[in-house]
DNA sequence: ACAATATATGCGGATATGCGCATATCCAAT
DNA sequence: ATTGGATATGCGCATATCCGCATATATTGT
């Protein structure tokens, strides 16, 4: 039940939901995820924390960059089918697009380069 | 986005992931599932405004009660993926079978006959 | 070792949440 | 209309959440 329970917390905020969006697009270091949300550094990267302790996501890292990606192959159980519910739901919503479209124009400029404070 | 995010809101609370777990059983009135959970009266009322406000279920009245179930034809699409995604992470939990034990013991006593204040 | 870059986190403040208590509302039966 | 039982809700408190700011940590390249 805790283990449901820190999924579904997890899940409850709009932010959130956003960074799962665009990680059903693809692979993103946090500052990626800050210029496709617009949304600041500690921001993004305490949000992915809280989807990565709730099991959702891998973390790698490549040279300078922490890459956070969808973990298909949890052993959390409520992660993957709270996944595949979600995918669908959040496809075709006006903000997850436009999140998707800017994360096509991201690059891995470092949180540096990225205005701050934008919400 | 509001929609399913008021559902997903609606998820991340202990007290609701018990009672849609009641509900998947059957439908309730708001005393048995203050006897279910062992909640008080305005607990379990107000718990099952939130999962109605976010389109899990439907009422209907019968005599003096108000009777709650999951609305399977809900026409916010968030509600019935997100509740089959439950279903199966709900089944076997220590707290959801002790919770489904006392609901077939439950009576339509109403909640004056209930002790209050249990949690 | 040091500097530069990318990410994580302690802290404080604003806001939101969940609860019990008490009371209000609603419906049925008289 | 009034009463009684079932449910809903306003209020206040305790706690949790979320954010930005500033700083700490970690890794790479010199």
């Amino acid at each position: 039940m805790q283990e449901l329970l820190k999924a579904t917390r997890a899940l409850s905020d709009e932010t959130r939901l956003r960074i799962l969006n665009v990680l059903l697009e693809r692979e993103c270091c946090v500052c990626e995820v800050m210029q496709a949300l617009e949304i600041s550094q500690s921001r993004a990267s305490r949000n992915l924390g809280i989807l990565f302790n709730a099991g959702f996501l891998r973390t790698r890292r490549d040279g300078p960059w922490v890459l956070y990606s969808l973990d298909m192959e949890s052993d959390n159980r409520s992660v993957l089918a709270l996944v595949n519910s979600l995918e669908r739901l959040l496809a075709g919503n006006e903000i997850t697009v436009l999140d998707r479209k800017r994360l096509a124009e991201a690059e891995r400029v470092g949180p540096g380069c990225v205005s701050r404070n934008t919400g």
